[in-house]
RNA sequence: GCGGGGGUGUCAGAGCCUGGUCAAAUGAGCUAGCUUGAGGUGCUAGUCCCUUAGUGGGUACGCGUGUUCAAAUCACGUCCUCCGCACCA
């Protein structure tokens, strides 16, 4: 066995030696720009690591034989929390800890054998690349970009700093998972929302970024379209703008809410009544985490009214103003407008009894009322009656725009069934329909729908009937049937009213249809069976209500506008646009534009990361450090207090006491840092030229090497890292030190490595260690294994048992050299002494590397590695090699396998005896000529004839065969087959087929034709791909038969059907052998 | 709720865009034979079900329906599932 471990220390000496992967912009290839994410120095590598680089390892070594100038950097965010932590706790100087987690990491990245350009390595650390940090916050700070604000801000307690709305994750710390708390501080942004139109636009540039993080981009900018509505304080006469993306909902608002930290709460209540209640609210919602506060969870909203009304413009309305905790601050105007269609507003005027009027109804929605039947000799119909509640419910539905329909059933008196159903058949009920039903209207409605199973929206029955069984009355004949329990799947929702002083109809209405259909049930006082003589008023409006479904859900749908002035029967959406015109031409309001991205909050109130280039001076205000004096440096560690609570370097005098640059008396440095997502927003440029001196990066070098074209990390950076590089790249663009808009053509974002079913961790106790791996098993083994075992942008479950099928399948091709040296030969092969297998080798190598390309190129490094193990099982078999062939086709292996596997590649090569670097070799390029279709179906009749004698063998249970005998088919049956192949592309009629085959001189075969036509026509797969003909299968099976005999020991006979006797031989078809075994 | 993906054999995981060559790549597992001192390594074969001297047939790619001569692949419906965002007005 190869010692892979051994191999690899040898190549990666060799490359380092020769300096194979340094690159420079001088250089007539094309550049390519390949990078991973630069890690975050801690302890060790780990396996998303490995996966990470290995996968860009490989692109860049194929991307670098395919002929690109490839550069191929890396470097280390080295700046962050951990190595203050581990200075807290264990006092150690987080540079050293930094630098010795770096020097290992490294170490580790070399035997992996990576192909980095290590001289242009970068580290946030070192004052050559933080200086540039500062140097850039200068230049922000100048533009404006830069600006210090006091605001509310996420507050990591366990972190002891401040978060950036990016690092705050479901309420949670990005880093430590701790609850995260609001606080009021001055604090440095970024100004990235001025980016946030452009930030947004250039999505769509973005063709190879993975359509996710896109959308998680896009959302998290959050641009949204609407309009600002000015409301005006009844009692002050202040305007107030509201904010809202839904101006169709104007004739709905009922109430104005704004949030808690909004100033004008404290303005609307200071002295009033309501001041009380409201600062104790407004503390109450203070005293939430933002966890609390803004998760759709928390149902619970709470607020209360400021005593004040707002006029709405429109159309003069008073409206009462609330403070409330789901309205936030700095989302829009802070103030919002709230109404029925929208399902938080719904919620909280509910639990404050707040008047709601709903102005959208469903598109195609109607109501129908069927009446019961009429006691006894009344003939007068209700609608005669102004005092009944049908006609009353009938205009109401009529009046907010809901279709109401009341069709006069025949014979009221005496219903009967079959008559009402044609009544029914006439309406028009759709999905939208709501059906109300009185007493035997009810129940009939009930029992027709049941036999139709149609589906409407709402039924409402009211005191419906229904006879108990042994009742023995004219009415059991109209009430007695089965009640269908699926309607309550069809309806949306089902609701009862009854009266408590109708005794035999509450039993029915309760017991009978409330349980079987699952309804809601209503009671209602004195209302006996709901006719009007036993009402105590004419109508009942929770009626209406229930209609309107107010009292269950916020009607959030999109229909017609109803009580909406003069938009009243548009469609909501299509109303929008109007509307909005409508209103800012009568200064009622005016369009806006509103983003959810944020200012970006930099300043960190820690020690390890870049200070901030800022002096406060008493009588000059805030100044910057002169360029010239930059860096501004950290303080050696032991001049600071490490006490895990504050901003150590508060406590080193030396770096706060400064000198104004302005009037030069005693001044004081801005302590806090800066996010170390700054040094992670611009390091791709500095490996451009990593020791440029002048700027941040060398402008032209940049324009040479940017932007990245294949950038590699993981998903969690979707919003933070890669946004935020984004926007700097934008900045620079401007402040004119970059060219390029976007930084990163084309991303892959590789999926998580995780082993039985979790993610690698500690506490689970689940983490494998890349280089146990590699010392076990070498280092290619461990790369082959993480490329081969998922697709990169799926999830990788760890398997020890895979990672050994790897490390197998480079012993057999490690071996396939080492057992061939004899068979090679790098003289160009003669291409008329090749035989079928040679051929058929050769057809195997282009196509492998076609496939194996084109695979690399769609990063699927798996299909491409199982291409390739399937190529080098051909070359195992390759039985008697023409050494020429061999020698190119092992030669290709090795190339095609140096990307996953280079140090293996590396040393098959040199054993084959090739000059140079394989890893400096151009990429195999394939010849679709040579794919040879012919040899191909050779090397598979060969194949399946062997396997086929193997069944035999072991279906027979013979065990010393004497003498095996193949017959190839008689000639006809190749003549046939061809003439089929042409027919069937012409037509797939048997009738016809057999007709022109039996046109043909083989009819005389007419008997087996028949039978075997309807048979290859019906299932093609029976069909040869290719037709070899009679005398290539003879020659093929007649050269492979010395095989047969050397695997079979026994003699091996091959005869052309024709020329025998035996039964055996007529079973012969083409591409398949007849097998005689004795 | 909004947005993005998935559901394939014992398992992992391709195929689906561009329907047939798909009982379905590749690896793992399992079974048998050979190799070996050895069941640890390596090699060869088999591995949905029935049947058979290599054959033939059946069932199968979440479920249902449809389009088609033909569907894992297309359409519609349905169930389940993973991920991201979310009281953003």
């Amino acid at each position: 066995m190869a010692d892979f471990k051994k191999i690899a220390d040898k190549w990666q000496e060799k490359w380092e030696r020769a300096k194979i992967f340094k690159v420079t912009e001088k250089s007539d290839k094309k550049k390519f720009y390949v990078l991973e994410m630069f890690p975050y120095p801690s302890n060790r590598l780990h396996m998303g690591h490995l996966r990470n680089y290995s996968i860009g390892d490989c692109y860049a070594r194929y991307k670098r034989m395919q002929g690109f100038n490839v550069l191929y950097p890396m470097g280390y965010d080295a700046f962050g929390l951990p190595a203050e932590n581990a200075a807290i706790k264990h006092g150690i100087d987080p540079e050293k800890w930094t630098l010795t987690n770096m020097d290992t990491i490294r170490q580790q990245q070399k035997g992996m054998g990576f192909s980095y350009d290590w001289d242009r390595e970068v580290a946030s650390l070192h004052e050559d690349y933080y200086k540039w940090n500062q140097w850039i916050f200068l230049k922000f700070y100048e533009k404006g970009l830069a600006y210090k604000k006091k605001a509310a801000v996420n507050w990591c307690p366990s972190c002891s700093t401040v978060l950036a709305n990016e690092q705050v994750v479901e309420g949670k710390c990005w880093r430590c998972q701790n609850d995260v708390t609001e606080t009021f501080l001055e604090q440095w942004f970024f100004r990235i929302t001025d980016y946030a139109e452009e930030l947004l636009k250039d999505i769509e540039k973005l063709e190879h970024w993975p359509e996710r993080v896109k959308t998680m981009q896009k959302n998290w900018i959050g641009k949204s379209y609407g309009v600002e509505i000015f409301f005006k304080i009844k009692e002050t006469g202040q305007i107030i703008p509201t904010f809202t993306t839904r101006p169709d909902t104007i004739y709905s608002v009922t109430f104005i809410i704004i949030a808690p930290e909004h100033p004008l709460v404290l303005e609307l209540v200071t002295g009033t009544k309501y001041e009380k209640a409201t600062l104790e609210t407004v503390k109450k919602i203070r005293q939430q985490t933002r966890q609390e506060r803004t998760t759709a969870e928390g149902k619970d909203k709470i607020g209360c009214f400021l005593g004040k009304y707002a006029i709405n413009p429109v159309n003069g309305e008073e409206v009462p103003v609330y403070v409330a905790n789901f309205v936030l601050m700095d989302y829009g105007t802070g103030i919002v407008m709230a109404d029925a269609h929208d399902q938080r507003d719904f919620e909280f005027a509910k639990k404050y009894g707040i008047h709601l009027k709903f102005v959208i109804r469903s598109e195609n929605s109607n109501c129908i009322i069927v009446h019961g039947s009429p006691q006894d000799e009344r003939t007068d119909e209700p609608e005669e009656s102004e005092r009944h509640w049908i006609p009353w419910i009938k205009n109401k539905l009529r009046e907010i725009g809901i279709p109401a329909f009341y069709p006069q059933m025949p014979i009221p008196w005496a219903p009967v069934y079959e008559e009402w159903k044609k009544e029914f058949e006439k309406l028009d009920i759709n999905e939208n329909s709501i059906l109300i039903g009185h007493s035997a209207g009810a129940a009939f409605l009930v029992r027709w729908l049941g036999e139709k199973q149609k589906k409407i929206k709402k039924l409402i029955l009211v005191a419906p009937a229904k006879i108990p069984k042994n009742t023995n009355s004219r009415q059991k004949d109209l009430y007695d049937f089965e009640i269908n329990k699926n309607l309550k799947n069809l309806i949306q929702q089902i609701v009862i009213f009854i009266s408590n002083d109708e005794e035999r109809h509450i039993e029915a209405a309760k017991n009978i249809y409330g349980k079987i259909l699952d309804a809601r049930i209503i009671e209602l006082k004195n209302k006996g069976h709901f006719i009007f003589e036993d009402m105590n008023t004419n109508e009942f409006p929770e009626l209406l209500d229930t209609v309107l479904e107010v009292g269950n859900e916020a009607f959030t749908e999109n229909g017609i506008l109803f009580d909406s002035g003069e938009f009243t029967g548009l469609n909501n959406l299509e109303a929008i646009e109007p509307i909005s015109e409508w209103m800012e031409k009568n200064k009622y309001g005016k369009r806006t534009i509103n983003f959810k991205l944020r200012d970006w909050l930099i300043s960190r109130q820690r020690y390890w990361g870049t200070p901030i280039p800022i002096v406060y001076c008493d009588k000059c205000g805030i100044l910057q450090v002169p360029y010239g004096e930059l860096p501004v440096r950290l303080p050696k560690p032991e001049k600071c207090k490490f006490t895990g609570k504050g901003n150590p370097l508060e406590t080193c005098n030396e770096f706060v006491n400064t000198k104004c640059p302005k009037c030069h008396n005693e001044a004081k440095r801005e302590t806090d840092t800066m996010d170390t997502f700054v040094d992670s927003s611009w390091y791709f440029f500095r490996y451009c030229s990593n020791k440029f001196e002048n700027a941040p990066f060398d402008k032209e070098k940049a324009e040479y090497w940017m932007p990245v074209d294949q950038y590699i990390g993981g998903i969690e950076h979707a919003i933070l890292h890669l946004l935020y590089a984004r926007f700097f790249t934008k900045a620079l663009r401007d402040l004119r030190l970059a060219t390029v808009d976007e930084p990163f053509s084309r991303l892959l974002t590789q999926g998580m490595v995780i082993k039985d079913g979790a993610k690698m961790s500690k506490s689970l106790g689940n983490v494998v260690d890349p280089e146990e791996i590699s010392n076990k098993y070498g280092p290619d083994t461990a790369r082959l294994f993480i490329l081969f075992a998922a697709l990169p942008e799926k999830e990788l479950d760890w398997s020890d048992k895979g990672v050994n099928g790897s490390f197998r399948f480079l012993n057999r091709v490690y071996n396939l050299a080492n057992e061939n040296l004899h068979n090679i030969s790098h003289k160009r092969y003669d291409e008329h002494k090749l035989n079928d297998q040679d051929k058929y080798v050769l057809s195997k190598m282009h196509i492998t590397i076609k496939n194996v390309t084109q695979h690399i190129e769609n990063f699927e490094f798996s299909l491409a590695i199982g291409k390739i193990m399937e190529y080098a099982d051909v070359l195992q078999k390759y039985k008697e090699k023409n050494k020429e062939v061999f020698t190119e086709s092992i030669k290709n292996l090795a190339l095609m396998m140096l990307p996953f596997t280079p140090h293996l590649g590396e040393e098959i090569w040199h054993m084959i005896k090739c000059e140079g670097f394989a890893s400096l070799e151009k990429w195999p390029s394939y010849d679709e000529n040579k794919i040879d279709k012919k040899a191909e179906a050779i090397a598979e009749l060969i194949q399946n004839t062997r396997k086929d004698i193997i069944e035999i063998l072991r279906l027979g249970k013979i065990e010393k065969q004497k003498k095996i005998t193949l017959f190839v088919a008689d000639k006809w049956k190749y003549d046939f087959m061809d003439k089929l192949k042409d027919e069937i592309n012409k037509s797939r009629n048997i009738m016809h087929i057999t007709k022109s085959i039996m046109s043909t001189d083989l009819k005389i075969y007419g008997n087996e034709l028949t039978k075997l036509i309807p048979k290859l026509v019906q299932d093609e797969t029976k069909l040869p791909q290719f037709v070899l003909g009679q005398d290539a299968e003879f020659h093929a099976i007649n050269d492979a038969s010395k095989n047969y005999e050397d695997e079979f020991k026994c003699k091996v006979e091959v005869t052309i059907a024709e020329n025998s006797n035996e039964a055996k031989a007529k079973q012969s078809m083409p591409f398949k052998v007849a097998i005689l075994v004795e």
